[in-house]
DNA sequence: GTGCTGACACAGG
DNA sequence: ACCTGTGCCAGCA
């Protein structure tokens, strides 16, 4: 869609839908990989993960999240900064509660009134 | 065409 | 709580 205005062009069609799914997670909210996943048709969380490795520039992808809230592996002190700023709601755990709270910040959108529109500018990581 | 690589999920230990 | 192995699949060499 609008392949002319989307700032992923050049981006395999697969991993655009990945991309426009993290673009519209709200600020101080987060879905996991396993969601996203769900949301563009279930091609498995990793596959969500490793466009995230290749696109992520640009993108709020700490909002995007392992099983259980943490952050993905390797951006845990980055993910922090963000938390921190965006008060999202972490739990106290063994690490100085990097944990998200997923029962409180968890993004689950009706998709069945449709996607809200493209937030067209993302975060710049 | 084949095979490897991953910002993961899940089940065990 | 942690680490390990297995399954999954689009992208890429």
């Amino acid at each position: 869609m609008r392949d002319t205005e989307t700032p992923w062009a050049g981006v395999p069609s697969k991993a655009q839908e990945v991309l426009e799914v993290v673009a519209r997670v709200p600020e101080g909210m987060v879905v996991t990989y396993g969601d996203v996943a769900e949301m563009i048709g279930d091609r498995g969380p990793r596959f969500v993960g490793n466009v995230l490795g290749r696109y992520a520039a640009g993108l709020p992808w700490w909002r995007v999240l392992r099983a259980g809230g943490w952050p993905p592996r390797g951006l845990e002190a980055e993910a922090l900064q963000h938390y921190r700023a965006e008060g999202t709601p972490l739990v106290r755990g063994t690490i100085e509660g990097l944990r998200v709270d997923l029962a409180e910040a968890r993004w689950e959108p009706d998709l069945s009134q449709g996607w809200p529109d493209a937030p067209e500018t993302a975060a710049v990581g």
